[in-house]
RNA sequence: CGGGGCGUAGCUUAGCUUGGUAGAGCGCCUGGUUUGGGACCAGGAGGUCGGAGGUUCAAAUCCUCUCGCCCCGACCA
């Protein structure tokens, strides 16, 4: 190549944010978009993202007392129209099962053979796992019910985006039926308190904990709360939602149960999902340029080994090393497991060989040569510092010292992610100042805006759909206590209890 | 679903206005030289020009329809 370019990744994340997304997860090989529209492959890179979301949930979800179970994919169109909100909020973006056969007629296959009534390809499992309660709960000693399933679910959407929006995913959605509302509270609250552990300790991903307003809710909750990030365009990204379903579902779908006092109740039940979207969020906060980086606490491969092997003469010898240094490294134990090691031994050249692991984000990756080999030293470099820096370090003290480089790793990312949504995070009280900290500074950029804006509000739905009206800007949540501050709604000029988080969102 | 842009090899694209049957760079394969920063030389594979109709002696190029992608709007995890 006679002109190296400067990152690894084009364009860079100030030059066109989206399309800089979009080469970050081709060029760490995560995911590719399907021939059907919206669908997407998530190859072996990015699923182990996934797999690793999954390992760690779901040991958090078995530490707080839930089961996983499985329900049906196909739902009865008529269960859908049980609850009036979740049939205004699904409605629009369901895909219908109406035929079980096909038939080869003049060459090609039609359906045949319709449904007597047609099935619902899940968007949300609510109303079938709500009719399976509803079986299974007679009295209160059923209560309370907490599962979880691991599951796709379908939703089809306009404007598909990889891992952000696409008409099937993966998730998780834990279902819980309760004896009284204070308790179902609480363990909405509970497992929103699980995800944003989750997304800080693990994702590196600073979250801000909140209730969605009345136009953000989940179709059929009585409040939805939300864990919200702010990504390096400074949208916002809801990263988890945990409802309180008051008796909504319960009195759509009959689960009834006799109380301790022989009356006859509805359950009380909540619901909370996370899913593929998880890993689109990680992507757009901590990847840069040279492409991702993976928080070492999610990454399934924590260290690659990249040897040198420029002379066939010591080439045996470099390689033997490599694996020597492997399988140590594979001893140490990372958070109760062993550390994920790779030794990248094809036979490549050193510098196209180390750029493919900098642009799949692996969190260390070390060198050996023979000038290492010489010296008993190998080149250890960070995925969050520059793809130049290299410590070398003693062979034998590598093992050692790599589990507390990997927490500063995950460390430094946290910071790095904290540090820059605090300095775009600003309190207003102007609605002349709100508008202008929303106006895009480049027209031909209007990706870039703002960031997260903090002002009183008077609780007003009318005022929240002109601001989206006008600057597509929406609640993005209404924070938990430390906002509890009386002033003035800036846009009506009344009396607000507390500031409210605004910013544009994915 | 509305507005805009774009579909030529795995990726980036030239050619399209002025129709004559496809070219490049990167990547890939083989051999060799190499190897601590995405290397070089030589040879090679790979395209029904998104798809379907139409106009024409002749279509990547002109016309119609259609599908997909990206951006904006509506919607969402």
């Amino acid at each position: 190549m006679s002109e190296k370019q400067q990152t690894a990744i084009s364009p860079r994340r100030e030059e066109d944010f989206p399309e800089w997304y979009q080469q970050v997860i081709r060029a760490a090989d995560l995911a590719e978009n399907s021939e059907v529209r919206g669908c997407m492959v998530i190859k072996p890179w990015g699923y182990a993202l996934w797999e690793r979301m999954q390992a760690v949930l779901d040991g958090m979800f078995k530490a707080t007392g839930h089961k996983n179970a499985y329900f049906p994919l196909f739902i009865p169109l008529s269960y859908l129209e049980k609850e009036a909100a979740h049939v205004e909020g699904f409605a629009k973006e369901c895909a219908v099962v109406t035929h079980h056969r096909l038939e080869l007629r003049d060459g090609k296959l039609v359906p045949a053979g319709e449904l007597s009534e047609p099935l619902v390809v899940r968007p949300t499992s609510e109303t079938i796992i709500g009719a399976a309660y509803a079986r299974w709960v007679k009295s209160w000693r059923d209560l309370p019910i907490l599962l979880n399933q691991w599951a796709n679910v379908v939703r089809w959407e306009m404007r598909p985006r990889l891992f952000l929006r696409t008409a099937e995913f993966l998730w998780q959605e834990g279902h819980t039926a309760h004896e009284t509302r204070a308790e179902a509270e609480e363990e909405t609250m509970k497992m929103l308190r699980v995800y944003e552990t989750f997304a800080r300790d693990f994702l590196a991903v600073p979250v801000l904990c909140g209730e969605k307003s009345e136009g953000e809710r989940f179709p059929g909750a009585e409040r939805t709360y939300c864990i919200e990030a702010m990504v390096q365009d400074r949208k916002a990204i809801q990263a988890g939602t945990s409802h309180f379903l008051g008796q909504n579902f319960s009195k759509a779908a009959g689960i009834q149960f006799q109380s301790r006092e022989g009356q006859l109740e509805h359950a009380w039940t909540t619901s909370w999902g996370v899913s593929t979207r998880l890993i689109g969020t990680l992507i757009m906060m901590h990847s840069d340029d040279d492409g991702l980086v993976v928080p070492p606490r999610i990454a399934a491969t924590h260290v690659v080994i990249v040897p040198i092997t420029p002379k066939d003469d010591s080439k045996a010898a470099i390689l033997e090393a490599a694996e020597n240094l492997a399988s140590s490294l594979r001893s140490v134990a990372f958070h109760g497991a062993p550390l994920g090691v790779e030794v990248d031994s094809r036979d490549l050249g050193g510098g196209v060989k180390n750029w493919e692991w900098i642009k799949k984000g692996v969190p260390i990756r070390i060198e050996i040569g023979p000038r290492d080999l010489a010296q008993g030293t190998a080149a250890v470099a960070r995925r969050d510092k520059g793809p130049k820096e290299k410590e070398f370090v003693p062979l034998a003290e590598i093992p050692q010292r790599a589990t507390a480089m990997l927490e500063e790793i995950q460390a430094t990312l946290l910071q790095r992610a904290t540090q820059f949504r605090d300095a775009n995070m600003v309190k207003i009280d102007t609605k002349e100042d709100f508008y202008k900290f929303f106006t895009p500074q480049n027209a031909a950029k209007p990706e870039i805006h703002g960031g997260f804006a903090l002002t009183h509000w008077n609780g007003s739905t009318k005022i929240e759909e002109q601001i989206k009206t006008d600057l597509k800007v929406t609640i993005r949540c209404i924070p938990f206590d430390e906002s509890l501050e009386p002033g003035t709604c800036p846009f009506s000029g009344e009396p607000s209890r507390q500031r409210v988080v605004w910013a544009k969102s994915y």
